[in-house]
RNA sequence: GGCGCUAUCGUCUAGUGGCCUAGGACGUCGCCCUCUCAAGGCGAAAACACGGGUUCGACUCCCGUUAGCGCUACCA
């Protein structure tokens, strides 16, 4: 096979969001594939009626888009190997399933989900493997086309071999294999008539010319049953690779309670898509360097299915951020700015108040201080207000008896500045302190505190000249005023 | 319970028998820088689950134990 004829899937089941797993597993599937020159398609699974969830597909879709997985087949772009949603493409399952009746890879269940149930408790009571019994297996073609003709509902099983070992290669994990007589009957096409997940993903996977099946661990169990549907269509099986979960905190897989997992709650706290997806990277996969910091184009270059490792990830908020603090800071300034802007409209601020020049000097002195564009306004909110409270920790530490002369001394200086400079401020307040006898930090702190209301930020003297000589000293009297 | 997968610092990981006195990153702590907070620089604490083999030599290979996780549906 030519690298380039590789063919990978991401399908997705539309219940839902897009979980974290689910973007991990897509961005693999989207890196192997921009990788080795192939294509990457989206199907979408959705031969469960019952969980179906109004909106999900159109929601998946423009979250993968939104992360940046172009997909080249599926969905709205269509393809040559299409219908790519599988409530569409029934037909072709049924098609399916009665050529592995006739070659008796198949047969026909009548029981009742309330058998089965009574069944199933039978067998744990016994401490015996829950397994169908295989009743119908054992039916007459009379019994069989009786039952038909009553109109009586049945399902599709899989005949399981007896006495086989299943084996099979998985990139990530070497030789796995499964006695066959742990692999149970598992109904193919149900009662609704609808396919379940393992027929039309091999029918699927097989029509659509999918060369690597690349999905979570979850599925490892499972893979012998496809194995056989493969065998029994006389099928090649494509080449599996089954990815380390995702794990919550306390190693379980990961999920809701323990936070958010849905790709969209991540991209309304103001993540990057470039931290997400650079992040959700490196989880089970490292280029085997000491890099940390990836573009997406750098994933596409990099990626490999060998350098995947085997055990699970436990998905932690630390370092994501760390990362959406690289990658914020990475980003131009005209893009921050556009950001910037389209927050301040998100919190109601006035944006015409500011023209691109202030809000350029307040992203110049606020760069090395934001994780997230909401930082801005949530780090630095006097750069669009005035104070209108002070921090009494940092009045307590930093406001003294004596700082309001102080600083009344210094708005006067200022008050004769002629279109200062940052230096020129600087200068301004040495010169105050000196006539005064006393220390810059004696003025620079209560004039932080009066300007800003708290106590960090970048230079003072940035400060100042960004919101300018008026707002300072207009600033200065609030303070004094208001702190005495 | 059965079957399967996995097992290096708190977390993400490097490591494919000697380069390991186990490396990097996040986080934590300390120092420097400094008007504050960051950023940056320097430094510290922090791991090969356990027990057997194999080998001249095991983090690396094999077996077992333990632990965690996954699967065990007419869900995916």
């Amino acid at each position: 096979m030519n690298p380039g004829d590789v063919r990978v899937r991401f399908a997705p089941s539309p219940t839902g969001f897009l979980h974290v797993g689910g973007l991990r597993t897509a961005l693999f599937n989207y890196l192997f594939a921009r990788n080795s020159g192939g294509k990457f398609i989206l199907r979408i699974e959705d031969t469960d009626r019952a969980r179906f969830v109004e909106g999900a597909v159109e929601n998946l879709i423009s979250t993968l888009k939104w992360a940046g997985l172009e997909y080249d087949e599926g969905p709205v772009v269509g393809g040559e190997y299409g219908p790519y949603i599988q409530s569409e493409r029934l037909d072709i399952y049924g098609k399916h399933v009665e050529m592995l009746i006739e070659s008796g890879a198949a047969y026909r269940c009548f029981c009742t989900p309330e058998r089965l149930e009574t069944m199933r408790k039978e067998q744990e009571k016994k401490k015996l493997q829950p397994k169908y019994d295989r009743t119908c297996l054992r039916l007459s073609p009379e019994e069989i086309s009786s039952n038909i003709s009553a109109g009586k509902p049945f399902v599709v099983r899989l005949r399981v071999p007896d006495d086989t070992v299943i084996k099979f290669s998985d990139v990530i994990r070497g030789e796995v294999e499964f006695s066959s007589e742990r692999v149970d009957d598992q109904v193919l096409i149900k009662s609704d008539g609808y396919p379940t997940y393992h027929l039309a993903n091999v029918v699927d996977d097989h029509h659509m010319r999918i060369t690597h099946v690349i999905r979570g661990e979850e599925w490892l169990s499972s893979t012998p049953k496809h194995v056989l549907l493969y065998r029994a269509f006389g099928w090649d099986i494509p080449t599996f690779a089954h990815l380390p979960l995702l794990l919550n905190p306390d190693k379980s897989k990961l999920s809701k309670r323990q936070g958010d997992v849905a790709v969209e709650d991540y991209k309304e706290k103001g993540y990057l898509k470039e931290a997400l997806v650079n992040f959700v990277a490196l989880l089970g996969w490292n280029p085997g360097d000491e890099r940390e910091i990836f573009s997406i184009a750098e994933l596409e270059k990099e990626f490999s299915l060998e350098k995947v490792n085997k055990s699970g990830a436990v998905f932690n908020v630390e370092k994501l951020n760390w990362l959406n603090f690289q990658h914020l800071r990475k980003k131009p300034d005209a893009m921050v700015l556009a950001m910037l802007k389209e927050h301040l409209m998100k919190v109601s601020i006035e944006v015409s108040r500011f023209n691109d020049q202030y809000l350029l000097s307040v992203i110049a002195a606020m760069r090395e201080r934001v994780t997230f564009v909401k930082d801005f306004t949530e780090k630095s909110p006097y750069f669009f207000a005035a104070p209108k409270s002070y921090d009494p920790g940092v009045v307590q530490k930093r406001w003294k008896p004596e700082s309001a002369v102080y600083l009344k001394a210094l708005a006067a200086e200022f008050s004769g500045l002629s279109d200062p400079t940052k230096n020129d401020y600087e200068a301004a307040l040495h010169r105050t302190a000196e006539s005064l006898g006393v220390g810059n930090g004696d003025i620079i702190h209560p004039l932080r505190l009066s300007v800003s209301g708290m106590g960090e930020g970048p230079g003072l003297f940035d400060i100042l000249s960004i919101i300018g000589k008026e707002e300072t000293v207009r600033r200065i009297e609030s303070a004094v005023n208001e702190l005495k």
